[in-house]
DNA sequence: CCAGTTACGCTACGGCTCGTAGCGAAAGAC
DNA sequence: GTCTTTCGCTACGAGCCGTAGCGTAACTGG
């Protein structure tokens, strides 16, 4: 009676997705948006680019936006940070983690427009999250946490504040480099990322 | 033999651009991106909205973006931040200032967009930089020079590493409340504000 | 082996937006 | 009055969107 086979739940009848155009597509979004940037990205272009009908991208994406966010999101993937041994290298590491992607040429002009697309539709909002700022936000639970069996930050009992604690955290260490290397437009380069960090660690008045 | 008159240098023979003609796009692009948001938002739509032609639109602007930078800009005019009496005060005053901006849904849809664009248009970043940034990044210069007054901070000799001590702590916090609006698409109260401030003055390891 | 089902490539289409050109009329400078 | 510039209007080719329709390919279950 059992009729489910091997590979997982899909056992759907008919002609599987091709993953190889899978992967075509989301290398062609990524080499049209290098070469073209978000407003001039078309998906008929991408289409041709991949050498697969327009079409096969719409089986498969809602539209442009959705696409480049998961064309972006693999990139995002690579995020790891080592143990450097203290809280403030950490930071350092984090920084530079973040800027080492969001210096690339796809995802500085992808990223800011996914995220103002994302301010009137709760669905890609979500998409985002998940696929790129939650995978973000861990870098930074997990240095905060080695912080702690290090002894650097104290543990905290209210689950609610430390949630909230964390977040502020994020909010400040994503948006400070993010503004840095798309607003300013100036690199986010390691003599950067040493003073945002010693700023953060000890504080305003302590920096002087 | 003088033949210039009174209004400044602008003395052009033929007809004169209608001042009400500019504050009616403005204003009825700001209301294109309250209701339809930035990637609906035509040129078409804006002229019908203003009472105009549209080749007038295209006379005074290159595009949607440059139109759009103009029309937020002047939102950014009402930037001011009165002494709090402290820097921690000063501090969370201007986070407040920024998000009272920020949430606006004109801004919220808008700048994201703009900067997007400002990544492969280097006129368009001038020209984002001069109408919004450096306005924004004025209160952040104020804030200092009052603590530096009040003994909170001190004077710094070096100009060049002073000017970019500047630069960090705006970065740090314009990007933190774009990030907490936008990315995190939560609220920027006064709550929260007053975590960042402390954050920010304090130093992570003296928050907990 | 043979339906049934789904994915694929291709073509074609209506609809929308873009940015510009061309016109006559209006408004201010000289 | 003449010159110059702006304005509103219309019209246009171009490009992209997103979908429909078709025949073919790939895989599943009887």
């Amino acid at each position: 009676m059992c009729s489910e086979s091997s590979p997982g739940r899909t056992a759907r009848p008919g002609r599987p997705r091709s993953p190889e155009a899978d992967a075509a597509i989301l290398l062609a979004t990524r080499q049209a948006l290098v070469e073209l940037g978000w407003s001039k990205l078309t998906m008929g272009d991408v289409a041709t680019r991949a050498g697969v009908a327009k079409t096969t991208l719409y089986r498969r994406w809602a539209g442009k936006n959705e696409l480049v966010v998961d064309a972006v999101a693999v990139l995002f993937d690579e995020l790891e940070l080592p143990d450097l041994g203290s809280l403030a290298a950490d930071v350092e590491g984090v920084v530079l983690q973040f800027a080492s992607i969001l210096e690339r040429p796809e995802t500085k002009t992808a990223l800011m427009a996914v995220v103002a697309e994302s301010t009137r539709d709760d669905a890609l909002r979500g998409r985002i999250r998940s696929a790129i700022v939650d995978r973000q936000k861990r870098l930074v639970l997990i240095g905060r946490e080695r912080a702690q069996v290090r002894g650097e930050l104290p543990y905290e009992d209210d689950a609610i504040a430390s949630a909230r604690h964390a977040d502020l955290i994020f909010d400040v260490v994503a948006g400070a480099v993010v503004h840095r290397a798309l607003v300013s437009a100036e690199p986010v380069d390691r003599e950067w990322a040493r003073d945002f960090t010693l700023l953060i660690c000890t504080g305003l008045q302590a920096t002087a």
